[in-house]
RNA sequence: GUGCCCGUAGCUCAGUUGGAUAGAGCAUCAGCCUUCUAAGCUGAGGGUCACUGGUUCGAACCCAGUCGGGCACGCCA
């Protein structure tokens, strides 16, 4: 409908002799009685016409197109807007395409033979996931799944790492408790990990071994047998809220040489050497982002000064930086048109640097998308709960779904923009259950559900293809507007997958429960003359499938009965 | 101090990328079930869009500055 509008008027443009390919923005008016699309094309072309928009917006509808009737009329409005009224006839056409495309309406092929890459949750195995993670974990998710009904082929990928300190401080962490089993009496060190899940895995290990392990001849015994666990654990975790991944990419391949070969960290070094951004100075290797527009500004002094960043330690160990570099080469490498990365804010410093040495290296940074999720704060009572893994009092994701379930869980991660602060109740969480949001969303499913059910046992209907015409009778106020809703589904996933953010498709779906909420106070169905009882059927069995379609993206389920 | 994010109704937050009278949920108040699910619908009250300037036909949205909150600023990841 939008490309229809938007050629109509670019004929009417050139018509009356404005020729150029600006863009033309098409909205919906917030208030009805202005149509169903809008225009402010005249207004934008007042300035250089040096004409007044209201004239400007006559001239462009006397040479409007549209022969067919799906425009049914156009006015001129307030300061110059140009509004579109549907005909009835094209709205009950494009809700009869909706049965018909059923699972694949809202699917599109923008990103048809394109490959993406969706990177999410990458927690590193020292713990069991955290709320924060949660929202993390559910936005990149869902994300994903747009990125699929936009067509893409799309991989789902975590990346972790399992050596370096973080590591070793783990399996010494559960080693120690595994020796306090034992009966050996030991202080437990304050930046080792306190949880308890710490114990446990000790506890694990002592019933398995008794205390065979007491003299760890095998040093990474306790490292690998906690990873096997906390890794278990997390993807546990992840599938309860629906959550998979394509592929696990271990950092650590980063590092390996094969047969003499360079490893992709020394390729990365090697390269940018030649490209004159390497710096060797204190022992170090250093990036030099000073030439790649990188600034900070002195505390003392308040002058911009140009930065280096660090790529490999002066002990030999590379910085994180480095790998996350070759990280990034793999997936140009294996030839991924989009990628996006999905994580916290606190690594909000961390692209910026990536992003340098990619574009350095030669490489399309643009093709890299980031999406920031700002933290999780969980609150009890309306009090802060701080969260920390190494503290071990954090509240854990698994702890959240048992509270509220799963679609609870992952509609309140998504709800909110991502770049607000999430504000986590979890208190009111447990409470709300039966006021919880989702629940608007889902009660619509269910009450469709149950409107067709009654419709079978009383009228003995069934769908029938050979029907949908009969949507054509629908002509009440809340029939149309419910299904002018309907029709903006393609539109908000499409909004939803380029801006990155799921709430969006939320918002609209919240749209669509409104308006099949008010249809169903003010429509009956059952027991209504046939031809009006079947019309409304087939609108409610299209808003059912809006409702599916939309909840499989956003990972939640569509109940039947509630 | 520097960078990023946030500041909109009593509370939690939207606001279609600069449009028409700034919205929803919760909370408060007043209505709607002998008929398909009242987890719903209708209405009322509630606003200096943090503040000050600027850009223009037009600003919650863009720019500059100020105030307040969060996060990050390491040869940790």
């Amino acid at each position: 409908m939008k490309d229809l509008l938007i050629s109509g008027i670019q004929t009417a443009l050139r018509d009356i002799g404005v020729n150029d390919t600006r863009e033309i923005h098409i909205e919906k008016p917030a208030d009805e009685k202005f149509g169903d699309a809008s225009t402010n094309i005249a207004m934008v072309l007042a300035k250089e016409l040096k004409k007044n928009p209201r004239q400007i917006a006559a001239d462009i509808v006397a040479k409007l197109p549209f022969r067919n009737d799906a425009v049914e009329r156009t006015e001129i409005a307030g300061a110059g807007f140009i509004n579109f009224y549907f005909s009835n006839a094209f709205v009950t056409n494009a809700v009869q395409a909706i049965l018909e495309q059923g699972e694949s309406f809202g699917r599109s092929s923008v990103g048809a033979g394109k490959k993406a890459l969706v990177e999410y949750v990458s927690a590193n195995p020292t713990g069991p996931l955290t709320v924060g993670r949660g929202r993390g974990g559910v936005l990149g998710d869902t994300i994903a799944n747009l990125l699929d009904a936009q067509g893409y082929s799309v991989t789902r990928e975590y990346y972790f790492n399992n050596a370096g300190r973080q590591m070793r401080i783990l399996g010494d962490s559960v080693k120690l408790r595994y020796l306090e089993l034992c009966g050996e009496k030991m202080d437990f060190p304050d930046d080792y990990y306190q949880g308890n899940y710490i114990k446990d895995i000790a506890q694990k290990i002592f019933e398995q071994f008794g205390d065979s392990k007491k003299e760890a001849a095998a040093p990474y015994f306790f490292k690998e047998f906690a990873e096997a666990e906390i890794f278990e654990s997390i993807k546990q975790t992840l599938h309860r809220l629906g959550i998979r991944h394509d592929s696990f990419f271990n950092e650590l391949e980063l590092y390996r040489r094969d047969c003499d070969e360079p490893s992709r960290n020394d390729r990365v070094i090697a390269e940018l050497d030649n490209l004159g951004y390497i710096e060797r100075k204190d022992g170090a290797i250093w990036l030099k982002t000073s030439l790649l527009g990188k600034k900070t500004v002195n505390k003392e002094t308040k002058e911009e000064v140009a930065v280096d960043t660090v790529l490999v330690k002066s002990n030999g160990e590379p910085s994180y930086r480095l790998p996350d570099i070759a990280y990034h080469i793999t997936k140009y490498e294996r030839g991924f048109d989009l990628m996006v990365n999905v994580f916290g804010a606190d690594h909000i410093d961390e692209y910026p640097d990536v992003l340098r040495a990619l574009k350095a290296l030669g490489y399309d940074e643009t093709r890299v998308k980031v999406a920031i999720n700002q933290f999780v704060t969980t609150t009890v009572n309306g009090e802060v709960v701080k969260m920390s893994t190494r503290k071990g009092n954090a509240d854990l994701l698994d702890a959240l779904i048992d509270d509220v379930g799963a679609d609870a869980t992952r509609f309140f991660f998504m709800m909110r923009s991502k770049e607000s602060h999430l504000n986590f109740d979890l208190e009111l969480a447990k409470k709300q259950s039966s006021d919880n949001p989702v629940f608007y969303l889902q009660y619509a499913h269910a009450r469709i559900c149950g409107i067709v059910r009654v419709a079978e046992d009383t009228s003995g209907f069934t769908a029938k293809a050979s029907e949908y015409g009969l949507l054509s009778v629908l002509a009440a106020k809340e029939e149309l507007e419910l299904a002018k809703t309907l029709l903006r589904f393609p539109e908000a996933i499409e909004v939803a997958a380029e801006s990155l953010e799921p709430q969006k498709l939320i918002n609209y779906l919240n749209d669509v429960a409104a308006a099949f909420h008010k249809f169903y106070v003010e429509c009956r169905i059952v027991g209504e003359e046939e031809r009006v009882m079947k019309s409304r059927l087939y609108l409610s069995l299209a808003t059912r499938q809006v409702l599916k379609n939309g909840f499989k993206i956003l990972g939640i389920s569509a109940p039947e009965k509630m």
